[in-house]
DNA sequence: TGGAATTGGTTAGCATACTAACTAATTTGT
DNA sequence: ACAAATTAGTTAGTATGCTAACCAATTCCA
């Protein structure tokens, strides 16, 4: 309209490339037995290089929790990994990389990189670096929680639960670094 | 971890933006009762500015047939749109705005610019063209698969059908009295 | 210490998207 | 004109994500 003929085009410029990214992406790892969800889900475990709770991956993967249930669920079921009960605390469970994704993880990560380099290829590192700029500075923005507070409270609670950038835990075990998922 | 510090975060930082920027509108406009691939249809319908048939409409917005239909169920059953059969080519349902829909386009146009503006505010121009630049000539490099041309602008779509064998004709073949719908 | 709040995980139900396979109508080719 | 191919729409089944509501374990606090 009047303000925008540049941020017209931006969203569905964003939206239109990772769209296509993620089902080239989805295309090419589908022949292996993966998609999108099951691959991030197993290169955030190797990464780790440890065994994860449930919380934990949601918050790296940056989906709920609900939805990692089924994701681990559908991971479990082929075997790619396996969950235990927690020792120190019975409310977690830990998730485990199985042998299987062991030995396809690094054939997974060349795939992804062969379509990065494919993508990006003959764009000058300093475009991408100003372009990645940006998107993070969108994105930090949008993460943030506007609004909150502005309560009186009185009737229930959490419906306006935020999660997203560092869920919840306030944990008062000091393990490793947080969860955290941008700058990286 | 070989090649691609920048790479390896970039596409990480292109879906959570993308993830971000489609969350916080999905917030903003849930309140209306409305999605992002509702309102997205709803938008293309008005620009359209006539009826248009379902395979357009997967067209305009990038998705394959079989998910608009139950889209559009959806739509139709809370009143944003009514769909009815062509005269004059007995496969087609038209689809076009209810009342109820011409009446918060506005609204929720102003909603998403609103946050567009507040996502981008302070991104010198530049910055935003070589962004939209490097997004542009990735998503065009991801969409391509078969030799398929697009068109620049609207170009999320239109490539979609294929993926069984070869490509037999191109498309646009203007068979003679072919199905203009209305243009009134 | 004992109840309240918080946290981890689950289930249920819905929204959104896909592919495969199907029906019905139309266009094409001989 | 009629069979073959194409096109529009649908149904079925699955994957992936969400919120709401719930249980169980843990932590906080008065």
């Amino acid at each position: 309209m009047s303000g925008g003929e540049t941020t017209e085009t931006f969203g569905l410029l964003l939206h239109g490339t990772a769209r296509a990214w993620r089902q080239k992406l989805d295309q090419r790892l589908k022949p292996m037995g993966l998609s999108q969800a099951k691959w991030r889900t197993l290169m955030h475990l190797s990464l780790a290089g440890d065994a994860l709770t449930q919380a934990e991956i949601a918050a790296r993967l940056g989906v709920e929790e609900p939805s990692v249930v089924t994701l681990l669920h559908r991971l479990e079921r082929e075997d790619w990994i396996t969950r235990s009960n927690s020792l120190r605390d019975r409310r977690c469970k830990m998730v485990l990389l199985g042998r299987r994704a062991e030995r396809v993880i690094t054939q997974i990560n060349s795939t992804a990189e062969t379509l990065r380099h494919e993508l990006m290829a003959g764009i000058p590192i300093s475009e991408l670096q100003t372009c990645m700029k940006v998107l993070a500075s969108i994105r930090d923005r949008a993460d943030k929680d506007d609004r909150l507070r502005s309560n009186g409270e009185g009737a229930s609670a959490r419906r306006l639960a935020r999660h997203n950038g560092q869920t919840k835990r306030g944990d008062s075990n000091p393990r490793k670094g947080a969860i955290r998922r941008g700058s990286k």
